[in-house]
DNA sequence: GGGTTGCAAACAGAG
DNA sequence: TTTGCAACCC
């Protein structure tokens, strides 16, 4: 008999249309061109790591790997986007193709298709964390609570519990025994509101945040064939911003790459600043743990900044208790000493920041070249007062969402009744717009019409009173319109909005500006589908609330960014302002009695500052005004002792006194 | 007396 | 801007 050997297809017999080795270094080209078996990706601040991920895509995909075999992660949905439109220009369309978006996002794309299996209607619907509140704050309420004996956790806090719980992967009592020390004397109560939460989504259809994870890990968990199925279809994924990442998403990487074991994660664990959410930093340090067999490759050169930048970054970091080993460097221009410029009120700080804005506009730099910074998203409020009087256009991103205003969280609720009827929160919201309507007489409106079987009708409930009955017929009239309205999601959309104004009005001073964003809204709405995309894309993916206004007005330049730190996570400018720099605001004063959460302060600094190309400039008031008075504010801790030689000190000085606006 | 509404205090970060 | 609580209404 003859044998003949087959031998494995030459890679490098595949003629490639980028020329790699030019485009990349040496360490990014290594993880580029890696193609089996689990990679740690360690890249410091601007070392390439978007850059990096996109080639890898586009290698990949020429190397024959069909693209919707590559499952890419991501941070938010913008990241996915861009990166995949970055691929796409580097090589072809082929790479729209990609699968990704964020765990959520992907987890609710499973457990739609697979809803049956997991005992839920395929209608469920996403509740954000408001809704969730709601939902605690309810099955609370049915218990008998402690009278003020001792205080007892408000919702917010046992929502936060329970989330810490879920995504830390922590028993609730054990997380309230060791971090609310002062709640464990309710501790059994805690549990059962745990429990009875539990059971309120299950019943009533609903899903919040955690559960589009811990439901996916439990589907893929305990069901080997359905996990294979999915699993084989992921011959590569690939997380980014694995700092970020929380011990339940690691779970759920492994779970995806599953079968081929092909995963690469790429992070930093210095900007690692999302443990509010239950990330965890030394998720990154746990790969190779994870992932037998993991290559390890680090990325340390810096393309972004210019030293004097990356000199601050570094010096920063030192404040960290934890040390990190990492030194970033740059082959860049040594650039301009960054400033630091303290204003003597927050006026002051932001007639600075605009000013130097159009300066920088007069030397050549776009306006989107430059962001503004801050800690919390209200620290921007009165910029983007001076802002609007200078008319310089601006988007924010970070802070309220537009989705979570108030009036549009009203119309929403009636589109959410109409998808899932079983929707109690939203029904109460709906229900308790009408007067005379509290959360009592929601409630047993939403229970009579439900045992009866037809919850659109709700003005023929029995002994309902004669106060809201005619508003109760509006509303049954409003449904019934709507569903003949069905599958138009504008003209739906419209008609709600028509409804709602009544209310709007009688609800809130401002109402002229609230119907005009919710006009915007209806414009926009063409862009949805159906009404379950547009629910569930709003709850995964909320529009900034800038989008609108920036909508409305004219689109003539590309507007200045305004951004929470968080918020600016793998993003870059050549201009950075960090705006209220302040002992108390960065680092938070929520932070102060935790070691491990004054560290991230550090590291959210760090992030700030690496956001920077060519110049940046820390800024804080002398005297910080707040609602309850005025009082004289330290800066942050972090800068203070940064010393002279790597921030240099602005003073501002008024044009009267001297004839130069500005000072060194 | 239960339910609704008006009032006084606190206020992060995001999918 | 939101959250718990007290006065107020049916």
């Amino acid at each position: 008999m003859k044998k003949f050997v087959l031998s494995k297809d030459d890679k490098s017999a595949v003629s490639y249309s980028i020329s790699y080795e030019n485009l990349l270094n040496e360490a990014q080209f290594e993880a580029v061109t890696h193609v089996d078996g689990p990679v740690l990706l360690v890249a410091g601040a601007g070392t390439g790591k978007t850059r990096t991920l996109i080639y890898r895509v586009a290698r990949l995909v020429e190397n024959g790997t069909d693209p919707s075999e590559i499952l890419l992660l991501t941070f938010t949905r913008r990241a996915a986007h861009e990166m995949l439109r970055r691929a796409s220009h580097i090589l072809d369309e082929r790479c729209r193709r990609v699968e990704g978006g964020t765990f959520h996002h992907y987890c609710s794309k499973i457990l739609h298709r697979h809803a049956e299996s997991i005992g839920y209607p395929d209608n469920f619907t996403i509740i954000d964390s408001q809704d969730a509140m709601e939902a605690v704050n309810l099955v609370r309420n049915r218990l008998d609570l402690p009278k003020r004996k001792s205080r007892f956790p408000k919702k917010s806090t046992l929502y936060f519990m329970f989330s810490s719980s879920i995504n830390r992967q922590i028993p609730v009592r054990e997380l309230v025994e060791n971090e609310y020390p002062q709640f464990t004397v309710h501790i059994d109560l805690i549990e059962e509101i745990y429990a009875k939460y539990q059971e309120y989504k299950e019943l009533n259809y609903v899903m919040d945040f955690d559960d589009l994870l811990v439901k996916t890990r439990d589907l893929l968990r305990d069901n080997d064939d359905l996990r294979n199925v999915i699993a084989s279809r992921h011959r590569y994924v690939m997380v980014d911003e694995y700092q970020d990442t929380n011990a339940l998403q690691a779970e759920l990487t492994s779970l995806f790459s599953s079968v081929h074991h092909n995963v690469m994660a790429v992070g930093d664990d210095a900007q690692s600043i999302y443990s509010f959410r239950g990330a965890d930093h030394k998720n990154m340090l746990a790969f190779p743990e994870l992932f037998e067999g993991t290559k390890v490759i680090k990325l340390e050169e810096n393309y972004r900044s210019t030293q004097r930048i990356l000199d601050v970054a570094n010096r920063v970091l030192e404040e960290a208790e934890e040390k990190f080993d990492k030194q970033l460097y740059t082959k860049n221009e040594e650039g301009d000493l960054p400033g630091l410029v303290k204003a003597a009120n927050m006026n002051d700080q932001s007639r600075f920041v605009a000013q130097m804005i159009l300066n920088l506009r007069e030397q050549g730099y776009e306006l989107s070249d430059t962001a503004v910074l801050f800690r919390n998203g209200r620290d921007s409020f009165d910029l983007e007062v001076v802002l609007n009087n200078k008319n310089i256009p601006y988007v924010k991103y970070g802070g309220q969402k537009f989705t979570e205003a108030a009036h549009v969280k009203d119309v929403l609720a009636h589109l959410r009744v109409l998808l899932n009827p079983k929707d109690l929160i939203s029904w109460n919201r709906v229900l308790m717009l009408i007067d005379g309507i509290g959360p009592k007489t929601a409630e047993d409106l939403f229970q009579w019409a439900h045992t009866r079987g037809n919850p659109f009708e709700p003005d023929r409930a029995p002994n309902a009173s004669e106060k809201y009955l005619v508003q109760l017929k509006a509303l049954s009239e409003l449904f019934a319109k709507l569903k003949k309205l069905d599958g138009s999601v504008t003209e739906q959309l419209q008609e709600v909005v028509s409804y709602y104004s009544v209310f709007c009005r009688k609800q809130f001073d401002d109402y002229p500006k609230r119907m005009k964003d919710l006009e915007t809204f209806v414009d926009i709405s063409g862009t949805y589908q159906s009404l379950n995309q547009l629910i569930e894309q709003l709850a995964l993916d909320p529009i900034e609330a800038t989008v609108i206004d920036t909508e409305a007005s004219e689109k003539d330049e590309s507007p200045l960014v305004l951004s929470t730190i968080h918020s600016s996570k793998g993003l870059e400018w050549r201009n950075v302002f960090l705006i209220q720099c302040l002992d108390g605001i960065l680092p938070s004063g929520y932070a102060m009695d935790d070691p491990r959460q004054m560290d991230e302060e550090v590291r959210l600094l760090y992030v700030a500052v690496t956001r920077a190309k060519e110049n940046l400039f820390i800024t804080y008031p002398a005297l910080f005004q707040s609602r309850y008075g005025d009082y004289f504010s330290q800066p942050s801790r972090f800068i203070e002792d940064i010393g002279e030689r790597l921030l240099e000190p602005w003073l501002l000085v008024e044009e009267h006194e001297n004839n130069n606006l500005l000072e060194e």
